[in-house]
DNA sequence: TTGTACGCGTTATCAG
DNA sequence: CTGATAACGCGTACAA
């Protein structure tokens, strides 16, 4: 039925003696063969189970039909999200996608994308790693010529296409609800500040915190260079902030990971959510759920942003003239509200 | 720094003014070529970033140097365990990863497996979804010579290597763990029978039974035809099992997703966890480090489980005969205790 | 309307 | 030791 050992044109064109171009030509549907020998060859090869070698069509027209995803670990909810929607249009698009992994190493996103460069794909869809500050590498690809959209942790030292949750408005909203619940003393543990992401978040947060005329203390914010991946650093900060003389009444953290291990650490030290201590966090897992009510969390619609930022590549990789207006997308986060007696309230952003 | 526009081995020869020939066997180290000429070929090549094109030497060998996984979906932290798995080793050999995702559909996998060897893999990592039942698509591939490794979801129709976490010893030890705290009436909330681990995992759950002499009850053994990712196949088992006569004091799910669910549900229904329904069930998230100590779970060595899997498949494609004996090994799952108020105990099975 | 010839970048074979 | 030539499968000028 289906065929391993694939045939080929020149199969096909001894098979019914003709020659190669024409079975090529009949094939791609050209006006200048005969509709008999396009019915033809098109039901031998729909017979044979004919399909064209993806590599040949490469190394002739000097694409790959692929495209590189660059994510720190797919091991993350948000990201898996992302990669789906980045699938579900790249596939019925005729692109194969190749995903990589930087774990937050600076080193691997550098090597990934050489490795990616060297696999000869069309272009690249990347969130830079926690490490990343110097996106030197980059540029000069871009500059080059290699389409690349950003999505999640972006940098404005290029100039392309980019894809963002509206953290910015997400965080804002999320510590709004906070204050407007009555916390006053809101800490923030955040990751590094390396990444877009963080800048945003804390921006939202801040933004927040001033309309409601509360100042800006330095020492609620808690860094993780490591993202939440190293408990220690997520152990610290909660020590520091429960070590303070005003100490927090509210926490809002940032990616899944931190969020988690916040929360498992409250629970450990038998404090109560929310009442000795709200939580609120940006996570995309189900735990949130599963722990009805004790957090708050803010969702970031990852499917959409796989979804717009595949859409920005392959329209830059497509189009014959270059693109000359970049745009930078925010999509809406949603926030979950669950520490209060009421019921589960869902609001857009 | 890094070249786009790569330079190929023509340009190299041009500009030595040497044969396309000569630069080739002198980057490939061929014995046949002087050592000076080398020297001359690999410093301007190393100088000018010169990399070989993989979609020429694809063309060339006959191989892409690529290998496709299906799974059924990468979010979902068991598989993308395996998955980072299958990366740290297929990189480090050269290999590229084509990641597919099934979401449990027949005709996805079906669709899936043909556009990878359209897509001219050179193998195929594969976990079956649970609608499937029939597996001759996979057998016709695999007669005609397609190196094929089965992982976590098996089928025994064909023969070649396959890697799963060892099923039935993880449910036996589970299930005992919970028969000797005390409980009678366990329940077993589990996925399709189709695929493999359910079936591994109820004779588990059974013979663990069976050697405490307690009844085998057919009524206790709940099946989610999608995996508990319809949340209401889980709660209409759940509420089949609360309404029993001889309602059952402990339920053992399978997979993160019933297991979180359950959880959930039990949550919601004010049921507590461990004293009124002790729950235990296989899990590769953090929720249940979060959630500690309500639940015990079962840990799949899913990363190892990768390795493995690539390992093989890596071998089988490299081999220059071919292979006659087929291996399948089980590796060991982790019991981590969590409902008793000693402190979490590890054992390994 | 069909066929011929060439090139994409690489390697392998054979000749010099 | 080095170079010319063919081939992998496909597409496309150009010729017939």
């Amino acid at each position: 039925m289906m065929n391993f050992e694939a045939i080929t044109i020149k199969d096909i064109a001894t098979a019914l003696s003709l020659s190669v171009s024409t079975v090529s030509k009949a094939l791609s549907d050209s006006h200048e063969i005969s509709e008999k020998t396009k019915k033809i060859v098109t039901e031998y090869a729909e017979k044979h189970n004919y399909r064209p070698n993806p590599i040949a069509k490469s190394l002739k027209q000097g694409n790959s039909k692929s495209i590189g995803i660059v994510v720190s670990t797919i091991d993350n909810q948000f990201f898996s999200q992302v990669i789906n929607g980045i699938e579900s249009v790249a596939y019925s698009k005729g692109y194969n996608v190749i995903i990589t992994q930087t774990h937050e190493s600076f080193e691997l996103e550098a090597l990934n994308i050489k490795h990616l460069t060297y696999r000869s794909v069309d272009g690249i869809l990347i969130s830079l790693s926690t490490e990343t500050s110097d996106v030197e590498h980059l540029k000069s690809l871009h500059k080059k010529g290699l389409p690349i959209v950003f999505f999640d942790r972006i940098t404005d030292e290029i100039d392309t296409h980019k894809v963002i949750a509206d953290n910015f408005n997400g965080a804002f909203e999320g510590t709004q609800h906070l204050l407007n619940s009555g916390y006053k003393r809101i800490a923030h543990i955040t990751s590094s500040p390396n990444i877009s992401i963080t800048r945003e978040r804390l921006n939202g947060y801040a933004k927040a915190l001033e309309q409601a005329g509360i100042e800006f203390n330095e020492d609620y914010v808690k860094y993780c260079m490591h993202g939440g991946r190293d408990i220690d650093e997520v152990k610290n900060a909660m020590n520091d902030l429960l070590a303070m003389d005003k100490r927090p009444d509210a926490i809002f953290t940032t990616s899944d990971r931190i969020t988690t291990t916040t929360l498992l650490l409250l629970q450990k030290m038998k404090i109560r959510i929310p009442d000795e201590m709200a939580l609120l966090g940006f996570s995309n897992t189900q735990l949130a759920d599963a722990l009805n009510p004790p957090l708050s969390t803010i969702y970031q619609p990852g499917f959409e942003i796989g979804k717009n930022a595949i859409e920005m590549l392959i329209s830059i990789i497509e189009s014959k003239n270059p693109i000359t207006e970049f745009e930078t997308r925010a999509l809406p986060t949603q926030l979950f509200i669950r520490d209060s007696s009421s019921p589960v309230k869902k609001r857009s952003s």
